[in-house]
This record gives C-alpha cells, sequence and structure tokens, in this order.
DNA sequence: CTGTTAGCGCGTTCAA
DNA sequence: TTGAACGCGCTAACAG
C-alpha cells in the first residue's frame, strides 16, 4: 500500500527548476519570477503534491504543534475546555495533539514521552497527576524532565516542588458566592457533597467551604461533608446516604454539576423535591446544567478565557517571553432554579 | 526559549561509540554487548534524551499516527466514539490526532490538508461533509485526492462518487426495532422528531421509519414529521410546535437522545407527563440517556465495536492488506421508562 | 558486535 | 532571480 511520494524535487525536476526554487513558491519567502512561479504551481497541483512537514519541523526545529494531556474527553468540563482552546490554538496557527489519558497514570507518562518525541512546541496539563494535592516525588521528577525541553502551563492543577506556570479558575470565589448565595437564602445547614479526597480541586472547594461556613458562624456536620466521585454516579450514592441522616442539610453544594445532577435524581426519586425540600447547586456550568430539571443553580467555568488564557500563556513561553507565572481566571454565578428560600 | 536538543550523536560520543549502536539499543534492532549497552542507558538517562520521532517517521515514511476528523467533540457521540477508538489504537500502538471541525466545512479542509502533511498513517472520517445526503461534487474531489495518499475510512457516512471503506450503524434496523417496540404497545400515532433534512442519517432514519409504517399499515400524518437540528434546543422547539397540533401523536421517535430530552423537557413543562401522556424514544444511547429522568428508551450504537471494527479496517489498509468495503454494525434496543403501553 | 555512510524531504545559506 | 550544497536527527545497509 505504500503510495510514493512526490517531493519537492519531482516538482522541481518537472518544472525545468531547482528545488530551492520549488520551496521558495511554497513558502513564499524569497521572489519567484511570476512566469516560473505559475510553472511550478501548475505542476503542484498536477500532482497535488503537499511538502513533507515532518522534514519541514525537522529543518525548523519547530513543529507549531501543542499538546493537550487530559484525563477524559467525555466529561463535558475536559471536552469544552479544550475545544475552546483548540479552537484559539489554530487561530494562532498551531494545530494540536489531544492525548486522552482516559485517567490513567500510565498513560499520562506514556503520552508525556510521546509529545516530547513529537517535538511539540508546548504542552497544556490538565487534570490527572496535577491534581493531586500531595505530589508524587516521582512524577514531579518526570514533568521537571520534559519541561527542561518542553513548555507546560497547567490548568486547574500543581505539583508541589514543580515551577510550572499555572492558569486556573477561581475556585474559592467561586464557592464563596456559592455560600453567600445559600445563606442569603436562608439556609444555615449546608453540606458539601462529592469530589474526591487528596484531589486538590476537592480539597481547595472543601477547605473553603468549611472556612466560609466559619465566617460565618455557621456549624457543618460531618455527616454532610460525604462522596466519592465527580460523576453522576457518586452523586446518586452520596445522595442515598443523606437520605438516612436523622438530621439533614437544607441545602448543599456538590463538587461538580454533574454530582449535583446525580444528588437532584436520586432526592427526586424518593419524594424530595429540588428546590422546594433541599437546595442544590453545582458547580463548572456544563452544558446540560441548564437543561437538567429542574436547571441547576452553579458557578460558570468560564472556559473561553480559561481556554485562551491558557493558550496565551504557553504562546508566550514558546517564543521565549515572559509570561505570568498564575493566572486566576474568575467565575461567575449562574442562577437556575435549583436552589430557593428556606422558610423553617 | 531554544532549548538544544540532545541528539544521538551527543549521546554516542559521551558514551564512545557510534551513532548507529546508539540507535541500536534504542530501536532493539540488533544485539549490542551489555556492558556498552549499559554505558549508553547510562547517559541516554542522564540527558533524559528522548529520540526525535519527526526525523524516524521522515525516514520510515510512516508516523505510526492515526487522524480523525470529527464535527463536534463535545457531542456526547463522537466524544464516546472517539475515546473508544482511540484506545484501540493505542493498544495497536498507533498515536491519534484529534481533529475536531466544529461543523465548519473549511476546517474540515484545513484539517485534512494538515494531516497529509503531517504524514498520518490513515485517517477515520466522522460526520461532516461525509454525513450529506447529497454529495458536494469539491469536496467529493478534495477527499479523493487525499486518498490517493493516505487509507480513509468513513463511519457511518459516505460520498456519492468516493469509493472509500465504510464502516456504519445499523441504523436502520435500530429505528426499525424502535417503530415494532412503540407499536408492540399499541401506539398508532407515531412521530419522528429532529434531524436535518440531506444529512444522511436523518434521511435515512425517516425513510426507514415510513416504509416500517407503512407496513403496519399505519398512517404517519406530516405534521409528526418536523425539526432541525440534533441538540437538546432544538428538541425543544420541535416539541412546542407538537403542542399545538390538534391531533398529537401518541409516540415519537427522536433522530437522537438531546433531541429526544429536549423534546421531553418541553411536554413535561407544558404539564404533558412522559410516558404517560406520550411515549418518546432516543437513538445513540449517550450517557445520559439512562440519567435523564425517566430514563430514555433509545437503541445503543455499540461505540465500542463500532471504534474499533474502524481502527481494524483503517490498519488493514495502512498495511496493504484487503477489508470489507462496507461493515455494518449491529445496534441493541434499550428498554427504559421513557415509553409506555397507550391504553386508549 | 560495532563503525561508516548515505539519505529520508525540506529550507537556508552562499554564490552566481 | 536562480542553483548547489549542506544539515536537521535518525536508522538501514554495508563493512569490518
Amino acid at each position: 500500500m505504500k503510495k510514493e511520494n512526490v517531493t519537492i524535487y519531482d516538482i522541481a525536476k518537472e518544472s525545468n527548476v531547482s528545488p530551492a526554487t520549488v520551496s521558495r513558491v511554497l513558502t513564499g519567502n524569497a521572489k519567484v519570477r511570476p512566469k516560473t512561479m505559475q510553472r511550478i504551481i501548475d505542476v503542484i497541483e498536477k500532482h497535488n503534491f503537499r511538502p513533507n512537514s515532518l522534514a519541514r519541523s525537522l529543518l525548523h526545529k519547530s513543529s507549531k504543534t501543542i499538546g493537550f494531556i487530559l484525563p477524559d474527553i467525555n466529561h463535558p468540563f475536559f471536552s469544552t475546555l479544550v475545544q475552546k482552546g483548540e479552537a484559539y490554538a489554530l487561530e494562532l496557527g498551531y494545530t494540536t495533539f489531544l492525548c486522552n489519558t482516559m485517567n490513567n497514570s500510565e498513560n499520562e507518562s506514556k503520552y508525556l514521552q510521546s509529545l516530547v518525541e513529537k517535538q511539540v512546541d508546548g504542552i497544556i496539563y490538565l487534570g490527572g497527576r496535577i491534581n493531586a494535592t500531595d505530589t508524587d516525588e516521582q512524577y514531579a521528577e518526570e514533568i521537571k524532565k520534559v519541561m527542561e525541553r518542553v513548555p507546560v502551563v497547567f490548568v486547574n492543577g500543581q505539583m508541589t516542588g514543580v515551577d510550572a506556570h499555572i492558569v486556573r479558575t477561581n475556585e474559592e470565589i467561586g464557592i464563596e458566592k456559592l455560600v453567600e448565595l445559600l445563606v442569603n437564602l436562608n439556609h444555615k445547614k449546608i453540606g458539601f457533597l462529592g469530589g474526591v479526597e487528596g484531589i486538590s480541586s476537592t480539597d481547595l472547594k472543601k477547605n473553603t467551604f468549611l472556612n466560609v461556613m466559619k465566617n460565618k458562624g455557621l456549624v457543618v456536620n460531618s455527616d454532610w461533608m460525604i462522596g466519592d466521585g465527580f460523576n453522576i454516579e457518586s452523586g446518586e450514592e452520596v445522595a442515598s446516604k443523606l437520605l438516612y441522616l436523622k438530621e439533614r442539610p437544607t441545602a448543599v453544594i456538590c463538587a461538580n454539576d454533574l454530582v449535583a445532577i446525580g444528588v437532584i435524581r436520586v432526592l427526586t426519586k424518593f419524594g424530595l423535591k429540588v428546590p422546594d425540600d433541599i437546595s442544590v447547586v453545582g458547580f463548572d456550568d456544563i452544558y446540560l446544567a441548564q437543561y437538567f430539571p429542574p436547571g441547576i443553580t452553579t458557578v460558570n467555568q468560564n472556559y473561553d478565557q480559561l481556554g485562551q488564557t491558557a493558550i496565551n500563556v504557553l504562546v508566550d513561553l514558546i517564543n521565549g517571553k515572559e509570561a505570568e507565572k498564575e493566572t486566576v481566571v474568575p467565575t461567575s454565578l449562574i442562577l437556575r432554579d435549583s436552589c430557593k428560600f428556606y422558610t423553617k
């Protein structure tokens, strides 16, 4: 099935010019006599010739390619973010490699290697290892070695001991806004559901939640901070535990919208109405949040800005420019119908 | 920001061997004295050296890379399918380029070019241009030129005049099963909602629907075949039109699950209960179908098999083997709670 | 078992 | 305005 490759030599020969002239036409880097140019273009079109970007990249030591490492392309948070980043990178002349690790740490290593070998100009790192609150020493070493060769930007993550550029959502303020909303709605018993201990975004959200509650003089029952996961199933699981409690919270903040969906499902199934009997809020503002009944009040991730900023920082790094070490992207509260004034 | 590249020459020099020997330990293609090997490995590790796969691919004329062209990575059908295909390709030693065209035909051209230039070994084509019932002549020419250089597999699509290998879902049987289910549930007034005219999968589904209905001796009111789109919004829109009809269908088949979700939302909002007042079924069995209340009866796409088959066919083509010109992947009916026996 | 060499396809000197 | 020649990093073929 080998198809013979047409090269600039073939084009050159057929056009009675040198390969260098063909190259000039291709790149537009130098003047070529219009007549000659036209002749060459005709031959190129005739053979449907495309230059080999491998050879070009080899020469330039730049592939105009950015790699994305992400844990799960099926999770709407990541797919949305990646899409925004990709679109913007394309505008800037970069194509992208999407590396979906499927939440598998081994795959992260493989892909990291692969991206280096493929000579990407930069890497955007999302989730996975950089989401652990306690950094694994070995992983840190690995990424540091990668960073010696290729600039890397972490999105919503960090690794202790790794001096990477970071772009992140302001999750603290997001949680703060949610708590304040619920408190304004007269809720005093508020819980936090879902997430995974040891994952930095969860830990950060939980800590922020506890702090804000404390500042408001509100007590958090430890039974109200449970859950283990980021998907709908884990939301269902945690909600069913909630049902057995003698004293239930009147409102819950969920680690993300998927968890909120799971929680709402189970509560509804067992006869509790959202928001009438219990208020539920999420985080991320995924596409579904507006459509899942009753419409989920949540915190918008500002996907556009997050994606573009990450790319901007990375491209600056690629070009040897200075860049902010840490950029924090603001969030906004999205009010829908999953929470309500508490009247008791 | 240029980081100087370590090459096998540097490694060779420092290990007091020739570049060829370094290459041998890298590839494992020939024997090297263990002691020498160890010395080389040490130097490689010391410098954290990784071979440049660009150079390697240039030499081998094979990049061990597969490109995916897809219209929308945010659509769960595509993201799920791509994920399955990608995972399987990885097992076979191929990394993948994901090219998300964002439903933009220009981007399809760009990415097609880009993949050829990047010397991918093969291309999996999903959606977009190959989904048009009537093929655009120009697009056909373009893809034919690509196919002269790189093997291409179409998934759930086709182009008249383009002799491509195709792997597709058995959408006809899927629709047939849905109609039969509804008829067995005593429904006689059945509609088809959503989809876009001129998109082959829609046209195919609609035609199959009409044929099966005819064979059952059932009449389809043309007011019951409406809609324009594949997302939740379009489902909402079409459902609101349904509400104004004097005579409404007692059951509707939706072009996909997202449309079904939109339809259910609006019907519910206006006081019609699903499935009590009207039965609604979808297509694709996306992740959400089981979770969106009341749980959507649908047709499973068999993502694993679809993805793996596509990759298998493509890899066969890459290796110059014969492959089935068209492979049809079976579907299965997934029964949930969005339809019900009609009792009037 | 190891070294030398050539060439994959391209773009950029330098020289004409 | 054009051409000749080199080298990007790697590996296969050939010698030794």
